[in-house]
DNA sequence: ATACATACAAATGTATTCAATTATTACGGA
DNA sequence: TCCGTAATAATTGAATACATTTGTATGTAT
């Protein structure tokens, strides 16, 4: 018998809702772009009921703004905000990962370990669309056994508000190797049961990627 | 001619979102209560439907939990929880302190110090009622100047998370003297310029309600 | 031609109605 | 009495219908 697996009877507007948020997350829909809701609710076959239920979470989420009586943008973030965000990513990550390092179980290490595997993967084939979902899984597994389900829950609701943002900058900064060796180097901290020194690797590991994209927004001469 | 106010041309669902995390703020709803959707449209007078899409957003907020076809409880959390969210504020509010001081108007120490006194007021009728409110008003106008909107906003979202607990370990020990002499000291130090030392108290002032809470708990034997 | 007002179209907000799920009660058998 | 089961009620989920607001276009006057 086979791991009878709980079915998953969900319902419509979380359904939506997580399809919305990995299409805002993915970056199919841009910056500002408005998300109508007979558009979306024909494209999913449901009635416009389920889409609102599953906006105003997202809202709440911070991945899009409703203005009353005008509809859903998806949320524009300006370079500080994204560097106030990574600014705060960087406080609680290195906090919680000091807390997870004296807990890690192998298993852990093993599952952050496989998941560096598959990202050597995408890069060799340059795929970069899962590289969002790999790098959140990542650092989920290191932080796991710090055993502070709030806090994780922030920092993921972090991520999703400055995902697109760091993604960009790996694409367009050709860093993805960079950021690939930083994951190696954080790992072996781990391994070695450096807390305090992984703290502050990953502490650097964030803030650089603000710094970068910083400085190739204002080369660009296309920041906000 | 009056400073014309903008007028609030609300809609229903924000307005019942609105008052239902006040209410949820203030305790009339108790830990783990369910909300009935008919219950609250009656009241209000108005469909389900705003009255749903008010409690999706809640949920988001994480003051309440909605399980599927079973309807939203009012969040309950355990005093690990409870201190694991004080802790990030500790870790948030002092950093945003200490940026926020040496950009401090008078202007935002008056505000707070205006605060204190309502404080002083509140404090002599024994009136628990508005302290929520007040101790966020307080708090929020040292932070002010931080110019930091994202982490205000994270902030303010703990808050309402953690304001039912953290009033209730105040109002059972009675300690409600001491918070406002720390708040003074606060102040003071903010007078003072001493961006170091405030940032240290204030990290101080948010764990000792924890472990004010804690001790509170335990001694009770009604911990969950 | 421009500015303003009006009429129409499109989108969002809300109420009502229907469907699916869960909780409760009543009943029957061991 | 206790347990399981069927029937019923209560509650939530979703679709449809209607109301309100906003955006756009047309027309008229200056």
């Amino acid at each position: 018998m086979t791991t009878l697996q709980p079915i998953k009877r969900q319902t419509l507007t979380s359904a939506v809702t997580e399809s919305l948020r990995q299409r805002i997350l993915s970056g199919e829909f841009a910056d500002g772009q408005q998300l109508r809701q007979e558009a979306l609710s024909n494209e999913y076959g449901v009635s416009r009921v389920p889409v609102r239920e599953a906006l105003r979470q997202l809202e709440a989420e911070g991945l899009i703004q409703i203005i009353d009586h005008k509809g859903a943008l998806v949320s524009k973030l300006s370079l500080d905000d994204v560097l106030e965000l990574l600014d705060i990513r960087a406080m609680l990550e290195s906090s919680l990962l000091r807390a997870a390092i004296p807990r890690q179980t192998k298993a852990d290490l093993a599952m952050a370990a496989d998941t560096l595997k598959q990202f050597e993967i995408a890069l060799q084939t340059n795929d970069i669309r899962h590289w969002g979902e790999l790098n959140s899984r990542f650092h989920l597994a290191l932080y796991r056994a710090a055993k502070r389900p709030n806090t994780l829950a922030l920092i993921e609701q972090l991520h999703n508000k400055t995902d697109r943002y760091t993604r960009m900058q790996i694409l367009f900064t050709q860093t993805m190797e960079r950021a690939h060796a930083e994951h190696t180097k954080l790992l072996e901290l781990c391994q070695q049961g450096a807390a305090e020194e992984a703290a502050e690797f990953i502490r650097f590991h964030i803030l650089s990627a603000g710094n970068a994209l910083e400085s190739y927004l204002k080369n660009q001469g296309s920041p906000r």
